[in-house]
DNA sequence: TCTAATTTGTGCGTATGTATG
DNA sequence: GCATACATACGCACAAATTAG
């Protein structure tokens, strides 16, 4: 047994427990198969600093789980390794959306009953995400985070930093300037958007300007502005980036809006149905992230989205299969009637 | 605990009450983190020349506050840094749906700075539920749920019997059987739904058969059926209950479907245009739960909804202000284009 | 394996001041 | 003035958990 074991004296749980969480969680990460030598009595007693007694104390009770078994004049043996204390994980999400659900749903459902799932949610509020990452890194396995403040990003930047990586799941938005390894499922904003845009450029064709209709309230990333306006660029199309659609936002032929929130994907076709501009020939809308009812609104409305129900998959599996990797997550653009 | 209590005994607040905003206090201070050990009561005690006894008092309620947590034996430990926040309260949600999103935007914000709030989903697993429950009964100060299982309606009341009146908001859903006076903010599944439909009697006049779209797979309230078949009888419809809406499922002129699920909603309107049945006219569509989409979707989706909004905010308000009652939700029929 | 020290948890008894009727 | 109830404060004793030697 090479694991170091974390004892802390100071801790609330007691240096018995500690004891047998140390070995459980050894042969859960698979650090220790059945059959193999662990730590003496006398070694982890004098190694740690722990009383010789206290050690024999753990040791009984995970003899008496069957966990390991003990020969005379030898030592210990693993003896179970199907240790089936579930995965805790938390996700700390800043809102409550369409999309976050997708992902909750495919996460806990691929999670199934290998852990227990809790969420919570910041409301952007910096000050309450540090005291829900603080206060949950001794009650969780993993902390699974979608870091999107804009305002404070070094403040932000700091708080993740806290989470050793072996804890840290980082879903939708990299960040960078992270040390150590973590887990992370991830869209490249940028290059997604310039990417799925350059699949609907024949249908994008008919329109003269592009606006992209980027909510200032809620923080969304900066990098779909970077990649909207070097395809717009690139492709030489008029463009322009507004906040809101509101109900007198005007609205003119031969134009294409990209829209991310609901409310003002909305009011922009309300817009177009009083100004009787037909969606999808005089007016073009692209609405960010799919859900089954842009299927059928308006005959159908262009979506652009990351597939969320996958997101929550992978990280899942990321935890699952012990996989310390980074995986970008697949974006698509899907034509319908509205572009 | 480095830091010095003051302790006055000449003073006229109780000593015990002085142990206690000491070590509030020095949270607030930031001395004290979470996980902090601090004096014990034998310790305290000789210390400040405090009866052991006044000690122990002033630790209890510090405990039941979540304040600090002890371990037999080992000693006590703080456990809880957020205390500007007088109340700590718990949702309980079987599944995060765009309703319940809005239930819980209005109590989050109805509450403001005054709560922590947090969210756990059972998913319909009533031994979860109870493991939610009974871990959380000393963690928050509120348990606000939707008791929405109807398989075991028996195991249902039971667990929820185990919560103290004075710790439970229920939601959505009223129950019976329960002795103890608690806060409740609830639909009157079967009267709601006769008097919305009474309400759009004329536009349903032009339809002979309607038919209710229930879902099996999640568990929706009997009464819901009970009240539809009220109506249909009171006012001579022919009328069917079916649970699921397929591609192939039939749909026929002068049938109005009231629909429960997004999804179902979404196949009967694929269903009615590639019939080439004009909804609103040939058939008629009721959706239950208002969002801001169904009031372009196809012209507009008749809907008949409580307000989730409001839900949330009369819970809220009910925490706030203390008061013991139960609370029927306004329910109402929005009439639009598609009955 | 036994003993001992420290700690929390619980219960009982006593005394004192204060508010209520 | 008297009786009662309640909150505060203290003292003692014992049970059970943790840890050490």
């Amino acid at each position: 047994m090479e694991s170091s074991l974390r004892i802390q004296t100071e801790g609330k749980t007691p240096k018995y427990l500690q004891v047998i969480d140390s070995v459980k969680d050894a042969i859960r990460q698979g650090e220790l198969k059945k059959g193999d030598h662990i730590f003496s009595i006398n070694n982890l007693s004098d190694e740690y600093l722990i009383s010789r007694n206290t050690v024999q104390k753990a040791y009984t009770i995970l003899r008496q789980q069957g966990v390991i078994t003990s020969v005379k004049g030898k030592g210990f043996y693993i003896n179970r390794i199907d240790i089936t204390r579930p995965y805790r994980v938390l996700l700390i999400f800043n809102k409550i959306s369409n999309y976050k659900k997708q992902i909750y749903n495919a996460f806990v459902s691929t999670m199934g009953e290998k852990a227990t799932v809790d969420l919570k949610i910041h409301h952007f509020d910096t000050r309450l995400f540090e005291q829900i990452v603080s206060s949950s890194l001794s009650e969780y396995d993993y902390l699974v985070i979608m870091p999107h403040f804009y305002d404070d990003q070094c403040w932000l930047t700091k708080i993740i930093k806290s989470i050793p990586g072996n804890q840290l799941v980082i879903l939708d938005k990299d960040i960078q300037d992270l040390y150590s390894p973590y887990r992370a499922v991830y869209q490249d904003f940028k290059n997604d958007i310039i990417s799925a845009l350059e699949t609907g450029l024949e249908s994008l064709k008919k329109y003269k300007k592009i606006i992209l209709v980027q909510p200032k309230k809620i923080p969304y990333p900066p990098e779909i502005v970077t990649g909207f306006r070097f395809f717009c660029m690139q492709y030489k199309f008029d463009h322009a980036v507004i906040h809101e659609v509101e109900k007198n936002t005007p609205v003119n032929e031969k134009e294409a809006f990209i829209v991310i929130e609901e409310t003002d994907l909305v009011r922009l076709i309300q817009n177009c149905n009083a100004q009787k501009l037909q969606i999808g020939k005089q007016v073009g809308i692209i609405s960010y992230n799919d859900t089954p009812m842009k299927e059928i609104l308006q005959g159908g409305i262009t979506v652009i989205s990351t597939d969320h129900a996958i997101m929550g998959e992978t990280a899942a599996r990321l935890i699952l299969e012990n996989r310390n990797e980074k995986i970008k997550n697949p974006f698509r653009l899907i034509l319908r009637k509205s572009l």
